[in-house]
DNA sequence: CACCTGACTTTACGTAGTAAGTCTAGGATG
DNA sequence: CATCCTAGACTTACTACGTAAAGTCAGGTG
């Protein structure tokens, strides 16, 4: 390896960032760790990354909500075994809109479950990526193969990816390391108390929202008071 | 005001912090900066926060995450208007389960909205306080008194807070600055690009979605596959 | 009056992002 | 072949950040 050829390229500076923020939290991502980790300077992503670090978070958000490739590669936790199927399934057969929707939810939440620590990344970027305008299309076309009205697809849409990064965060939030001093259950919460010993299973619970979601939007509308 | 005693306090710290963070953003907010706008030095916030910024980051999040504070203080946008109901309204007459569900709903996500520049901080902390508990045991009172199962009701408020959350994240996002180079809608997206004219006004999207979501929550359960 | 304590300040250190400059290899040009 | 150019990788240097440690100082207490 010549001196000025690395091998350096984006999407290599994207796995390996997301590596660190993976093992060590996003606080730890830095110019010079990253560098170390390519086996190069920290100056030396600037050339493939020229508007800094903001433009590299911007990439790691990119890669994240592809599904398609946050669940491929960067994550070798267990050997890869040799797949059922073989390679790119050969023709897909069209499934019914609910089960599209339903799919999509999985494959998504199990991306930013993968890469939780890139979480506060994501929230004041604008979801205008190739991905996220792949996911639109498919909420869109099933929310219309389901018979919505044109106008409340968009609102569909939103509702259901609004569900599905919330419950990310709900679950992520929930597995946090317990504050400082954190707040006693005593007998002001009565019903949180009688509750408390049902252990909740992430994606069970996740499942059973996801349905109660497609079932309220799918189903005919019942107007409420403004509040 | 002598020298020694410049009036700081743990409540004033966080306000201003968060008045930084609303302003010129999370980024923005550096002990020095904070320091300032206070009139003091940066290393007299630690007498206040001895374990630094991490515990400041906690307070303002549980600042942000009760409604009753976060809503009432910090935001003087309009002049105090002198209220309608003059002081603690005396007797909060019962209201239906669902009608406290929206109400909670409404007033979080308002929250989270006047300050959403602090949502980053918020996703890797449990939510172990007491406004957390709080907003809990209101949640569950309500499903109960919906007639769920005891052993459905950690899942529903599970979701109610997922989607809340979400939707906010969402609008969010939705709103931020465009990146460096957005994908172009052309005619991969047929739909969405048919759709497109159609605006979205985040407040109806978002109560239609949470009526939805309430709706399927506590009407009967319908199996569906693993996926 | 001496002393203490709590509230803030001063000084200083290590690390961060990154602007600007330097260096090297390899191709283009004469 | 000698020379120059250029892209990419590396170095230096600057500013700003978080915060440890020590210092300062008013007001209360004995």
């Amino acid at each position: 390896m010549s001196r000025n050829n690395a091998g350096l390229s984006r999407e290599r500076i994207v796995a390996e960032a997301l590596r660190i923020i993976d093992g060590m939290g996003l606080r730890s991502l830095t110019m010079r760790r990253l560098g170390d980790a390519l086996n190069v300077e920290a100056m030396a992503i600037y050339h493939h990354f020229p508007l800094g670090k903001e433009q590299l978070y911007s990439a790691i958000v990119e890669y994240i909500s592809d599904p398609a490739r946050a669940l491929a590669s960067p994550a070798a936790e267990t050997a890869p075994e040799d797949e059922a199927t073989p390679e790119t399934d050969p023709e897909p057969e069209p499934r019914p809109w609910d089960q599209r929707l339903r799919d999509w939810a999985c494959d998504y939440r199990a991306a930013l479950l993968r890469h939780s620590g890139a979480l506060p990344l994501m929230i004041h970027r604008r979801p205008d990526t190739v991905a996220a305008l792949r996911a639109t299309e498919l909420h869109y076309a099933a929310f219309t193969e389901a018979g919505l009205p044109p106008e409340e697809v968009p609102g569909a849409a939103a509702a259901l990816t609004s569900y599905v990064l919330g419950a990310v965060i709900h679950q992520v939030r929930s597995e946090g390391l317990p504050s400082s001093d954190p707040a006693v259950l005593d007998g002001r919460f009565p019903t949180v108390m009688a509750l408390s010993s049902i252990d909740v299973d992430h994606d069970r619970v996740f499942r059973t929202g996801l349905d109660a979601l497609l079932a309220g939007l799918t189903a005919p509308r019942v107007q409420h008071g403004e509040r």
